[in-house]
DNA sequence: CTGAAAGCGCTTACAG
DNA sequence: CTGAAAGCGCTTACAG
């Protein structure tokens, strides 16, 4: 029992017009007369028409189809990002594709970067190769960003992100003050370092190798950092440290107090994203907010735009971010 | 300067021959002669021509695309689902669409359970309405499910998992167990809460409705189950708690701990999920571990042999789960 | 092993 | 305001 799809000559033909009228009652009504419209109107109620979206694309040489490139769908970071893309992707008529740019290999990658298989692309894989994505179909980088790419960004300022951060700490009265990078490479690591070395030398504080522990945004690498720090002599280690993400800044700050430590009183940590979760530990994380949601949303806004046609600047769309200070840092012990 | 997409017809030119046997050399080679393939291969290279998905689509009446129906997608619990639904229709050959059901319209769900639309679904949200679904494009069910709609489901035993988490509890020698529910009405809230009840009457333990918190699953109302739990009287209320989800867990836990209480010394946590950021917490979390990655994974595959014309059982596939018992857990306080 | 032809379900420039 | 016709780029049953 196979179902029976009506398509548009069985709408035409119960109302007794032509394909063409019902493909423009459908898709601009104002070129059609009243009782027309009517008519199809009807016919498709009673055959329970619907338009079929893939021969509407291939007439007009679309997709209808956006693909977001991400790093690590299993990361949580990326989820309010996508929501913020798919809030507006949504409601414009595209469709979020969504590619894990680890488990597809590189040439599938190629596959996306396809118009026949995309009409626009999202990246938020700042590793892509920059070679591989040239010229090919619109597209707009969110949050990370490919070097060398020519394409409009969505992004932070996160140098100065990082200051606010490294700044807080300073004001508290810290001078030995840590960094945990993100992955080695990553444009976000290498972003927040710099932020992290020039306002130490703004403010006339230390620059210390040992004050500086390799991660990769991962809350294992936060707990191997801690580890690290644990071992540092107590009188030379950073009283305070900031994290390039909050979820190294959750491993590190649960490392610290398994081994009986507390934060803040014996050091204090500021994370990067304001996930969620962090504002319900204990203690609350201070962190820097990062507009996720909008970043997403801009995005997308920003790719629709584009393949309507609309004049872009190709400039960058800078977001603000906020230092949310919350109880994980304080004063350093006299 | 537009660019020139070639098409099948240029290949076809450029080869010496028809667009049938381009189409044959690329989608069925054994059918053509190796001539004739190393000639169209030629072509294809030359030319940079690459299939125009949508047109085969057209022609195959499908669309290529399964879309995962997603209750919340800024919700990290599900991420690491799409991930491993992801893993599977990536390598064969579907575009995997997302479409969050909150911020689609009830309509727009429709449209996704479309044939035009999808070739597939995947049903990851258990509020959606029934009949809104039944009858429409193949899908499955995976962690929710609606009720009353005809699909195989893909899931845990919710019910037994909740018994894991209260034995626990009651083996370190609770006698007063609480529990945190799920959002009223949920699939998974209610067959937690039966097997939570059940393994108290089965241990002879009390059930007292004093012992059993509202929440949504979300960190603010463990944080609130947590308000409402300081308020009793310490020698009434319970000594430990199951809660339905990890993250209320972590909402209770930061709370209790910003009281000056300590966990698990003043009161035993059980959550549920085992996402990761809880391992990392102080203390760890005890919980109950979902199989997410598998629970995508065995999802698509079920689909995607639906989709091929596999025999389907219709049976459900039960996960087993697995109780993780880090150091939020212990012996009442005498 | 290969080609000519029909057709998947739409849309749109053209003519009336 | 409406229709006939061509065409988007493929695939496949049919014939040879």
């Amino acid at each position: 029992m196979k179902k029976y799809r009506p398509n548009i000559s069985d709408v035409a033909r119960l109302a007794g017009v032509s394909t063409a009228t019902v493909s423009r009652a459908l898709s601009n009504p104002s070129l059609v007369s009243e009782a027309t419209r009517k008519a199809v109107q009807g016919a498709i109620a009673t055959t329970g028409y619907r338009l079929n979206e893939t021969a509407r694309n291939l007439r007009h040489r679309r997709t209808g189809g956006i693909v977001a490139l991400v790093p690590n769908l299993a990361n949580p970071f990326f989820s309010q990002i996508l929501s913020g893309i798919a809030s507006v992707l949504g409601p414009a008529g595209y469709n979020l594709l969504i590619a894990d740019t680890r488990t597809a290999g590189a040439d599938r990658l190629l596959d996306y970067a396809e118009p026949s298989r995309a009409d626009g692309l999202i990246i938020l894989d700042g590793s892509l190769p920059a070679a591989a994505l040239t010229g090919r179909i619109p597209m707009v980088e969110a949050c990370e960003w490919v070097p060398g790419l020519a394409a409009p960004r969505v992004k932070i300022d996160n140098r100065a992100a990082a200051g606010l951060a490294v700044n807080h700490l300073a004001d508290l009265g810290h001078s030995r003050i840590g960094h945990v990078v993100g992955p080695a490479g990553n444009v976000l690591s290498v972003a927040r370092l710099a932020g992290y070395e020039d306002t130490l030398r703004s403010r006339g504080l230390p620059l210390m190798q040992s004050a500086i522990y390799q991660g990769d945004f991962s809350l294992e690498s936060g707990r191997v950092a801690a580890e690290v720090w644990l071992q540092q002599p107590q009188d030379t280690r950073p009283t305070a440290l900031f994290l390039a993400s909050d979820a190294m800044a959750c491993g590190f700050i649960g490392e610290v107090q398994r081994h009986g430590l507390s934060v803040p009183r014996d050091v204090s940590v500021v994370g990067f994203d304001d996930i969620e979760l962090i504002a319900h530990i204990s203690p609350p994380l201070t962190t820097i907010r990062q507009p996720r949601t909008a970043i997403g949303q801009i995005a997308a806004e920003r790719l629709l735009n584009r393949l309507r046609g609309g004049e872009d600047t190709d400039q960058d769309t800078i977001l603000s971010v906020e230092l949310i200070i919350r109880a994980s840092t304080a004063a350093p012990r006299l």
